[in-house]
DNA sequence: TACGCCACCGGAAGCGGTTCCACATTCGAA
DNA sequence: TTCGAATGTGGAACCGCTTCCGGTGGCGTA
């Protein structure tokens, strides 16, 4: 394997030039610089991370944490991650603790080898322990969707998110909107599912709508598990919404399904609405909120860069657009004013 | 920072002496062991990776390469591979090059850094440079879904594949069967589409059927994508297919969505089957071939570590089951005999 | 008793870079 | 012309850990 010291033997300078040729750090004279350049080419050097790491203390790597990388909410928004970290020459780490299992293994043991530069953390939820813990790490974390004391972090409004989906069927006539949402308690997108929740609640207060228990339904933010819950919500034709605001695409996709399962026209019986943007929704009308998912990881990992000084040209300063993220309403046509000719009469 | 020093002085010992007690390698007494890891423990020592690598030649650090993180076959075999990869200790360097885009900086820049123990490559197809390249890493290399001459390649028959979805169409008595595969030349999935198709084609061939080519089409793995292809193929009452035969789950789930915006039957008027065991299948009701995608991750991360001596126990021996992977057959009720009264005369 | 073996341990040499420091040149300003 | 600063370079310390090598001391055996 060749060394530095090859390199530098082959350009007739000392290790300590060739070093600071290539890293381009120190002065070095134009033409020993090109000299070194092409010895190191020509012998196909490379650094030793390893080696430039133990000495430098800065190892180019950022580490990301997440709970599920095979479903799409994290696997888009580790998407718009890999892409910043790539361009800017780090390498991504990838801790995917799987819904928990490996949990305090990732954090005590894989967080903690000190080979990181940054890490970032997308929907964990933490606590107090494992905050400090963390931050005793001693580099940059950004945090993505979760508000950690000490922590920069980026988040949606989610509270809005949830009224701007109620707003919206409100305002189109709906008068008997349910909500399905995620479990307020679970350990995952844990304040997500209550603060839309509430933003629906919200919503439908101000409006001065009718709030049944039975419209308020739990389920997880899977197609399968929402279609399930759908098809008992819908069941009863004279107690039933004429529309249904869905904590995600992918729960409203579910819906839609089931209501096609079950003779349900959409819109005319029945509007859905989810939150996301997901691709999926074109093919189903689906109207929803883009919360540019992929972006959050775009921004999540521009804003690290930045603290670690390593930015990509126009975008310094301290965190950009951090805890500001947009929202944007897609309409298409999975929901229309009520049909009351369409529904029976309401009991 | 407190290092391996400030231990072995805690305990009274050498600093070779800790470093041996620590990791075991090394006859140390068993009470001199318990002090240092007292010591250790007492001091919330870890040791840097950095230091440890550099002068071990090992890093502990797997690197993976695919394409697209953010779909779902890929981020489901990373899924698998992940645990693996967590539960044997070892760090996960995601390398996504995003569809080709940064494709050669990865190679040439990223991979040869040398900091990682193995790689893992997922639907990547390398031509003989890149393959050299790879290889004089040194490092051993295990390939899923493409077979490189001197790598280590984990694949699935496809195609098998492409000819268990036509020969149940055909058992069932359909004599019109499309089919919707991927690009050839594609750089992703490469001879995947290819031999899918050519599946398809020894299956209706072999059951002396007539093969159109308009029924023969091309669209990518999306469920949009084929939801647009599906849509004009089966445009046609007089001239359309009973069955379609479909490279992937989710083009299924886009014909299904077609079918069913043209007014279509699943299955009366049109059979649908799809591989890969999605689980959006479910909903739909879609018959499919399982590949086990999520244990094609597993295999793939045993096999490598099997390689590297640190196998999970049970599963030693020369790369198991590599090459050799089951498919299933799930059959569901997408699929049904061709009911010639709910079809218009064939032209 | 003497010897060899072995378990245990410490000193020190790396692993492959980076960077501090010292030194020699060159150059501009006083 | 002289002096200080800036520039370019090499020697060597150092990053923190592992491991080779050699030196103890205890034990079993001849």
């Amino acid at each position: 394997m060749i060394g530095i010291k090859d390199v530098a033997r082959a350009a007739g300078v000392s290790q300590a030039t060739a070093s600071r040729a290539l890293s381009g750090r120190g002065s070095v004279s134009e033409q020993t610089r090109d000299r070194v350049r092409a010895a190191a080419a020509d012998l196909g050097f490379q650094v030793s991370y390893h080696a430039s790491s133990l000495a430098t203390g800065r190892s180019r790597n950022i580490g990301v944490v997440l709970p599920y990388v095979n479903r799409w909410y994290f696997s888009t928004v580790l998407g718009g991650l890999t892409r910043q970290i790539i361009d800017a020459g780090y390498d991504l780490t990838l801790y995917d603790f799987r819904g928990g299992l490996h949990r305090q293994s990732v954090l005590n043991d894989f967080l903690l080898r000190k080979r990181l530069d940054g890490v970032i953390t997308v929907g964990l939820r933490l606590d107090d322990a494992d905050a400090t813990r963390l931050l005793s790490l001693g580099i940059p974390i950004v945090s993505i969707g979760g508000s950690l004391p000490g922590i920069a972090s980026l988040t949606v409004d989610e509270r809005a998110i949830g009224r701007l989906t109620a707003d919206h069927l409100v305002s189109l006539g709906h008068t008997r909107i349910a909500h399905i949402g995620g479990e307020h308690e679970s350990d995952l997108y844990f304040h997500i599912s209550r603060s839309r929740r509430e933003g629906y609640h919200a919503s439908v207060d101000a409006a001065g709508l009718e709030r049944r228990s039975a419209w308020s339904v739990i389920s997880d933010y899977t197609v399968n598990s929402a279609y399930a819950v759908a098809k008992s919500l819908l069941a009863d034709p004279h107690n039933r919404p004429t529309a249904v605001c869905c904590a995600s695409d992918e729960m409203a996709i579910g819906v839609i399904l089931a209501a096609r399962d079950l003779g349900l026209h959409v819109p005319e019986q029945l509007s859905v609405i989810g939150v996301d943007n997901h691709p999926l929704g074109a093919v189903f009308q689906l109207t929803t909120i883009d919360q540019f998912v992929e972006e959050q990881g775009t921004r999540a990992a521009l804003a690290l860069l930045d603290e670690l000084g390593d930015a990509q040209e126009g975008s310094s300063g301290v965190l950009p657009g951090l805890s500001e993220l947009p929202l944007e309403m897609v309409v298409r046509s999975s929901t229309a004013a009520p049909d009351e000719t369409q529904n029976p009469t309401f009991q």
